[in-house]
DNA sequence: CACTTTCTACGAAAATAATCGTAGAAAAAT
DNA sequence: ATTTTTCTACGATTATTTTCGTAGAAAGTG
């Protein structure tokens, strides 16, 4: 079973997930336009996440390809789970109401929801 | 500004919210259900969340009776911010998406959403 | 009144996460 | 060829969160 990832975790593997294979440099300068941080620090963190299983890695070269070895749509999932249990008692659908309510949704986002609903309805 | 709680603390907030004032021991137990937690380890943690205004407490009895000092509403809105832009890359509605489809919702919640919907829409 | 249980307070330890410094090898630059 | 930059590895430090042990006061019990 692979472990949960982290917040710092997380944060590189968005940049993976966006980038494809990345070296440490370029996810470090990545992190690095929106907040200060030590080149050894990212460095450490995806040799950790290496070995946790997190991200996997071509060590070919001399600077070495990281590559995340988790899915995004399934790490989110995950991480959307224990969330709801955590913060909305498992109610997903308080989670919901609650995104929703809260965000300035576009009408092309509304009707993407509607979308689902109604393909929801027919299904279930 | 008053701090974000973390998992324990959340866990023990999710019991005030839903119970009203309560005294250690009756959180502790609560938990206790769910997962072996010492009751000192309970203590500690609400004193904590004393010292850092997620609670407040009445001390006229020996059993301190412990309220929560934050709202409910607030706090889920605030942890779903933060966890939208750290898992979801800052958009709400993928997060939406995704907890819709991972959710098997009654007719009734789908309802509720679409009028929901309707209401933004007609406001927006 | 002893004895046991139930509290709080407090400090410290354990567990987890994040940051960084240094060393040494490899590559690039001058 | 020497110097500078860029990398990895590794250990140590710091910060944060969680857990727990102990002491002593208060309350309950026989």
């Amino acid at each position: 079973m692979i472990s949960k990832p982290t917040d710092a975790e997380l944060e590189i593997l968005q940049v993976l997930w966006e980038n494809g294979p990345s070296s440490v440099r370029f996810v470090n300068d990545l992190l690095g336009e929106r907040k200060e941080v030590g080149y050894t620090t990212t460095l450490k963190l995806m040799q950790i996440m290496h070995e946790k299983g997190l991200v996997v890695r071509n060590t070919d070269a001399r600077s070495h390809i990281y590559e995340a070895a988790i899915e995004r749509d399934e790490t989110q999932r995950n991480l959307l789970g224990t969330f709801v249990d955590n913060v909305f008692s498992g109610s997903a659908m308080d989670l919901v109401m609650q995104a929703l309510g809260n965000h300035k949704a576009s009408k092309d986002e509304l009707d993407q929801i509607k979308a689902l609903i109604e393909k929801m309805e027919n299904e279930g």
